[in-house]
RNA sequence: GGGGGGUUAGCUCAGUUGGGAGAGCGUCAGGAUCGCACCCUGAAGGUCAGGGGUUCAAAUCCCCUACCCUCCA
């Protein structure tokens, strides 16, 4: 029940969520906005962020004014993924009505153009008359100091003043970071009726319950927060916004929830399908195991679809949780496994309308998410009686609780989470020790952050320092003229540095390669009117800059000198024949296996290449060789690299390989070599093939489940390789005396000749231990009733000494045996007493005694004992003395019993 | 990036204060059978992941490396 009506127009009243996304755009659009694709789901060049989580994402450097919008005005539906957070924990995903993984979010955006006053009347007038809410059910609200923005609700439109609301910095005040760009904002909201409400006399707007659903919050970026904390008035202010397209569909079509949108009801209707009991519309008990699944498969899609793979780390690691966590909801629904493929293939049926280009990959992606269910279902099967022992465990000591310590282990160690033990225990009357789950979790998680805290080196100078991006040369020269702009030593922004020093240059000007796209980056020198610095390393410490980090060599070096910028020109060739290399192995992985290959992440060096790819199981080495052939028969054409800037459609519609997608950019930089390979790439690259040389596949191995890897040589590294095995294998020849080849059937006689040996000699020594111990059992005697051996004998180590008591204390079917073996400079003592005589007469403590004796230890169990020694002065005396004390031991013992 | 667990026969895995490397399945041979499966007897098969250290003695304890599983960031 909802009072008032939401809507007013009757043409409005079921819109379909395709018809919204139409009507954005085109409303926006008609107010002269440039319609901007989704971009990609993994920010490129931003190392802080795991998935783009806002429509402003992709236009984060057009806002720091790094980098030029395509258009003053833009209006998008930016996809975003959300994995955590204060706002979005993965947990509260499915119990809620609106929190996802996965959304949509529908924004305009102005840089510098408009304001505060056409982005209120633009929303307004989107929301009133474009999708016909009735403004009865509209609320406002501004920063409690945003007098302008009240004002102009008021006076734009049609806004009821005591809708507009005050609320403080939490609710509105928006920021990038603790420095950068910020400013108020305004929210927009729709009261449901009392229905929603969470009952509290307090509630109204700003209440944590579902009464007042913010749909759409305007930024107003005005301020920029320099270090200090001071607001700076930017220049030039901008509009972001952002609004749920789930959020609004479900206002719009007259539903209770999110997930009972036509974003959804499918993939509902489709579980439902699978587990024979249809979705309760949030009435049913187990509704929230629908939502969670849901949702998850909505983010897992479009997560792999763009290239990321599950795996133990970083995106992937969140991608898995997310497909784990679908699946474990799966088992309450007893779903069949694997239903995440087909629950896939309806997703893609749903979006294929808004992205066309979801149809290509369906086959990877189901295969993809089949896997990593399957995988997690061996892992609860193999958990199962991990589950098991634990009870077991819990009932010796009396507990019917498992402890938060073993439940730690079960999920930390093994990945059972803590809902699947409960279903498992349950039915045995078990509980958990929940708490101490929590408290060990917590531990564990504090351990991660402390870790990553510690390692994270921020940049200590401010990124709005530069008010233009650093000027990449390198593709066309390796040498430059520059003005140092930033120096930064240890922490800190300096003026000066001098020899010796460890140091950071930033200079206007670079031909330095940032390390990027997987090619390291360059080295050189950094020359100045009286010093010199070596780089070691560059990369770029924010977008649009180039660091270089390295020592001063000689001199010192001073904040606006002149300097010189050297790229060591072999470490650049040997870095762009590995790169070009690496465009040709990824075509002919391609080519070779299927287009199922995909990069999944790459190392280039100047003396060797890694590449990671997508692909499902190890290759066979016939594989590898028509691989390895392939890319060295490209190398032989000497074809030339070609390398143009085109619009990304252009480059897309040529078929260039694009993985990790770029942002909202038109210019991509397409690395083409004619009839062989096309991708986009920055890098820097090879002008003819034959440069190259020569490509050697050193091997292939796994990284993770899904994903295999190939390390290679190009050029002189592996021509250097070549030399070494060349050398390597005369010199085998000449060990082997075997010049000329058939170097593996000499291995092959050889190894032969030698098993025949070890047999041989296995054979004569059985027979000369044979002859050996019989005469040594004359040397044995009778004390008491015990019979007695104490004997040395010869032996090479303790294994000989083995077989020869193996074949006495068969021949003495109750006594004591003590063998002293002679090796070189050392002793080494075993003994052993028949089961009989265990508890009379254990063995251990002569062993221990005798050891004693030589100056060394020994010990073990009472029939069977080990121990050494350096050799006496005299055998003859030892042994004698020995067996003496034993037979006089053995006589007492005989007396005592 | 930081933790936890693992790596022993072809496969699945035991191996308890450090003291003789094991089981089941599979393989092979023999027996039994018209033949097959079952069954009986026996055998082969191991750099205990690799390297270093401690020790009289290391699968076992310590350190490093590689790979696999898993959690956290």
């Amino acid at each position: 029940m909802r009072l008032p009506s939401p809507t007013s127009g009757e043409a409005s009243r079921l819109m379909d969520s395709l018809r919204i996304r139409d009507t954005f755009f085109s409303y926006f659009e008609g107010v002269a906005h440039r319609r901007v694709p989704s971009a990609s789901l993994i920010p490129s060049g931003d190392a802080t962020l795991l998935f783009t989580n806002a429509g402003m994402v992709p236009f984060k450097d057009a806002f720091l004014g790094s980098e030029a919008p395509p258009s003053s005005r833009c209006v998008s539906i930016q996809r975003c993924v959300r994995a955590g957070g204060k706002h979005n924990d993965l947990d509260r995903v499915g119990f809620t009505r609106r929190h996802h993984t996965f959304f949509e979010m529908m924004g305009n955006f102005s840089f510098g153009d408009y304001f505060k006053k056409e982005a209120i009347s633009f929303a307004w007038e989107f929301l009133t008359k474009r999708v016909g809410l009735s403004p009865e059910v509209l609320w406002v609200t501004v920063y409690t100091e945003d007098d302008e923005a009240e004002a102009l609700w008021k006076s734009v439109t049609s806004i009821h003043p005591s809708r507009i609301v005050r609320l403080g910095e939490k609710d509105n005040f928006w920021q990038m970071g603790n420095t950068g760009p910020c400013g108020p904002c305004s929210e927009i909201l729709v009261d449901q009726g009392p229905a929603f409400s969470c009952g509290r006399p307090t509630c109204a707007v700003g209440c944590d319950c579902d009464r007042y659903l913010e749909i759409w919050n305007l930024v107003f970026m005005q301020y920029d927060r320099n270090e200090a904390g001071i607001l700076l008035p930017l220049p030039r202010p901008s509009i972001d916004t952002g609004m749920g397209l789930e959020r609004l569909s479900s206002v719009l079509q007259g539903v209770e929830s999110n997930f009972e949108t036509d974003l959804f009801m499918p993939l509902m209707e489709k579980i439902g399908s699978l587990s024979r009991t249809p979705y309760g519309k949030g009435k049913g008990e187990k509704d929230f195991a629908y939502r969670v699944i849901a949702d998850h498969i909505r983010a897992s899609y479009f997560l792999i679809w763009e290239g990321l793979v599950p795996s133990n780390e970083g995106r992937g690691y969140v991608l898995r949780r997310f497909i784990r966590r679908a699946v474990q909801f799966g088992l309450d629904l007893a779903l069949p496994n694997p239903f995440l493929p087909a629950l896939g293939e309806k997703f893609v049926e749903m979006m294929r309308g808004p992205y066309p280009e979801l149809l290509g990959g369906r086959d990877r992606v189901a295969a993809i998410l089949a896997e990593e269910e399957e995988r997690f279902i061996r892992t609860l099967e193999y958990g199962l009686p991990l589950v098991r022992e634990a009870m077991a465990e819990s009932r010796r000591r009396g507990s019917m609780t498992l402890s938060g310590e073993s439940l730690f282990w079960l999920y930390d160690t093994h990945g059972i989470p803590v809902d699947v033990v409960l279903d498992w225990v349950r039915p045995e009357g078990f509980s958990l020790d929940l708490e101490g789950f929590e408290a060990r979790m917590g531990e564990q998680k504090e351990q991660g952050r402390r870790s990553w805290v510690g390692q994270k080196s921020s940049f200590p100078v401010s990124a709005s320092l530069l008010t233009r991006p650093v000027t990449f040369v390198g593709y066309d020269r390796l040498d430059a003229e520059g003005e140092i702009l930033v120096l930064v030593h240890g922490a800190n922004s300096v003026e000066k540095v001098s020899e010796g020093e460890e140091v950071e240059v930033v200079s206007g000007v670079s031909p330095f390669y940032p390390e990027g796209g997987g090619q390291v980056g360059d080295r050189g020198v950094i020359t100045g009117p009286t010093g010199e610095i070596s780089v070691e390393s560059v990369y770029r410490p924010y977008p649009g800059w180039i660091s270089h980090r390295g020592r001063v060599r000689t001199g010192t070096l001073s904040i606006g000198e002149p300097v010189r910028l050297s790229v060591d020109p072999s470490w650049r060739r040997g870095a762009r024949i590995h790169h070009t290399a690496t465009h040709l192995l990824h075509a002919a992985l391609r080519k070779v296996l299927g287009d199922h290959v995909r990069q999944a992440g790459s190392l280039v060096l100047p003396d060797r290449l890694r590449f990671d790819f997508t692909h499902g199981e190890p290759l066979t080495p016939l594989q590898i060789e028509r691989i390895e052939t392939l890319v060295n028969d490209w190398i032989a054409t000497g074809e030339a690299v070609r390398i143009s800037e085109k619009s990304r459609q252009e480059a897309l519609a040529g078929g260039a390989l694009a993985f990790f997608g770029e942002k909202y950019g038109d210019r991509v930089r397409v690395v083409e070599v004619p009839g062989m390979s096309v991708e986009l790439c920055g890098g820097t690259h090879v002008r003819e093939l034959s440069e190259i040389g020569l490509l050697y596949v050193l091997s292939e191995s796994g990284v993770a489940a899904g994903t295999r890897r190939i390390e290679a040589l190009a050029g002189s590294a592996a021509y250097g390789q070549g030399k070494k095995w060349r050398e390597e294998l005369s010199a085998i020849r000449g060990f082997l005396r075997a010049p000329g080849g058939r170097i593996l059937d000499r291995l092959e006689s050889d190894e032969k000749a030698r098993e025949t040996l070890e047999q041989e000699l296995r054979a004569t020594k059985s027979h000369l231990f044979e002859v050996e111990t019989a005469g040594m059992l004359g040397e044995s005697f009778q004390a008491g009733d015990i019979r007695i051996l104490v004997a040395a004998v010869d032996c090479r180590d303790g294994r000989d000494l083995r077989l020869r008591m193996d074949i006495l204390k068969s021949r003495i079917p109750s006594g004591i045996i003590i063998l002293a073996g002679r090796t070189e400079g050392q002793v080494l003592l075993l003994g052993w007493a028949s089961q009989d005589l265990e508890k009379r007469f254990p063995v251990n403590s002569w062993i221990r005694k005798m050891a004693a004796a030589l100056g060394g230890k020994g010990g073990g169990r009472p029939t069977w004992a080990e121990g050494g020694g350096v050799p006496p002065s005299s055998w003859p005396v030892f042994l004698d003395t020995v067996r003496a004390e034993i037979r006089e031991e053995a006589m007492r013992t005989l007396v005592g019993s």
